[in-house]
Parts: C-alpha cells; sequence; structure tokens
DNA sequence: GCATAATATGCAAATATCCGAATAAGTTTC
DNA sequence: GAAACTTATTCGGATATTTGCATATTATGC
C-alpha cells in the first residue's frame, strides 16, 4: 500500500537532493566547506560571487538540507550537515575523473 | 595556469554528471540496471514510460558516461558503467533518509 | 531609536529542461 | 529489398532554473 505513491514520491526527492547538487557554484561551496563552517561573507570573498546570487544557492543547499545555517551576531555561518554528501561528491568525481580518462567525449551541453 | 579555467571547467562537468543524476525517471532507471542489464523495451515495459521518452533519458545519461549500450540483434542493451555511481546514490538515499528522519520539512518544490 | 553591516527575498528576463508526437535509423526475417 | 521490429532523434510548447538588481529583513553599536 505504501507502494507505488510513496515510492514514486521518494525517487522525486532523491532528485531533489541530487538537483541541488548539479550547480557548479554549489558544488565549490560544498568543496569549501569541507575545511570547516563559513559565513556567507567569507564564502562572498573566497568564492568572488554576488551576495544574492551566493545567498539563492546557499538557500538551495538549506532547503534540501544539505548545509546547516547558524546565526552568530550578524553573520550566518553554514555548515556541511552529513559527511556522506561528501562521500558521494568524492565519488562521483573519481567516476567523472574515470569517464574522461577512457576518452568518452562527453556531451558539456544537456 | 591550468587553474582557474580548467578548475571551473572541472566543477561544470562535476555539475553535469549530478544533472544527469537529477531526475526521478533516471534514478529510476539506475536502479533497474542494478539487477544487471536491461534492453530499451524491458525497461519502457517494467518502467511503464514512453518509449521516446526513455530513450531520451537514456541518452542523457550515456553522454555523461553512467551507462554503456551495446547492441545485441536489435535490441539494444543498457548497464551501468561504473559501481561508484550506485555507492554514491546509495550514500544520498542515507543522507535523504537522516534529513527527512529529522524532521526537516524539504521543499519539494525548487 | 537610527545608522550601519550582513543576509535574504521578490521580480523579470535569459536560458535550460522536459515531454509527447512524429519521424528517422538500424536489424532481422522472409 | 520490403515488412516488421526496436531504438534514436527532431521539434515545439510547457515548465523550471539561473541571474542581477532592487529591496526587505535581522542584528549590532552608538
Amino acid at each position: 500500500m505504501s507502494s507505488q505513491q510513496s515510492k514514486d514520491e521518494f525517487y522525486q526527492l532523491h532528485a531533489h537532493l541530487c538537483k541541488a547538487l548539479a550547480h557548479p557554484t554549489r558544488l565549490l561551496i560544498i568543496d569549501e566547506l569541507r575545511d570547516g563552517p563559513r559565513s556567507v561573507s567569507e564564502l562572498v570573498e573566497q568564492l568572488g560571487l554576488r551576495q544574492s546570487n551566493l545567498s539563492q544557492h546557499l538557500g538551495i543547499l538549506r532547503a534540501q538540507g544539505l548545509v546547516v545555517a547558524r546565526r552568530d551576531g550578524q553573520a550566518v555561518y553554514y555548515r556541511l550537515r552529513d559527511a556522506r554528501v561528501t562521500q558521494a561528491f568524492d565519488l562521483l568525481r573519481q567516476v567523472l575523473r574515470s569517464v574522461l580518462k577512457d576518452g568518452e567525449r562527453l556531451a558539456v551541453a544537456y
């Protein structure tokens, strides 16, 4: 009974999680947060992004539970919520290197 | 010199890889292929999709090197290319369960 | 309270993605 | 080689994402 309905829903959520990872800027953010929490302004400086753009990307990561925000004074510090995210990140990076090595031409577009 | 240019490019490729995973149907396909290679028509039947739609999704997975196609007679069999993809898949699934358990309300939209 | 600093959000335009329908392309059988 | 079968591609419209700008929100210091 839990079957089709909630199964599809779970794939949907899983896809949303992947979607949150599917942007170069958000991958950069995650990579930056590996070394520890960062405030928004630190990230702005280190990544060289517009504040509003960064904030929107952080919002997406937050909405999917990938990062956690903690307010400290006027700064908001973000950290990774779950180490498994970076594990998955690294696995996919390995896959990517392997695919590139095999000389398969990846479509950069689409 | 290799630095910024190719570094950004790599994040771009990584994002493309994630994007290929960021759709419920494609996650379903990957999950189905865990149990071994499947022909397109088998997948059509098992997943209940339009043939053209499935073929498009398979094309995206193929373009990113996530699956490999092998022709056998008139059928084309697809298989997963790298076990690490399913490892990453499973890690993210664990993260998702953990996030859900923590009662954070995930935005289904966006 | 008011000015300042740090983050977040709303909006609109440009771009990308998704799907079904129609059609093309490759394989087998006769 | 024509018919049947399996898979891939093209096209157009609907939907979703990304971005910068302007503006709100929240916290601090005076």
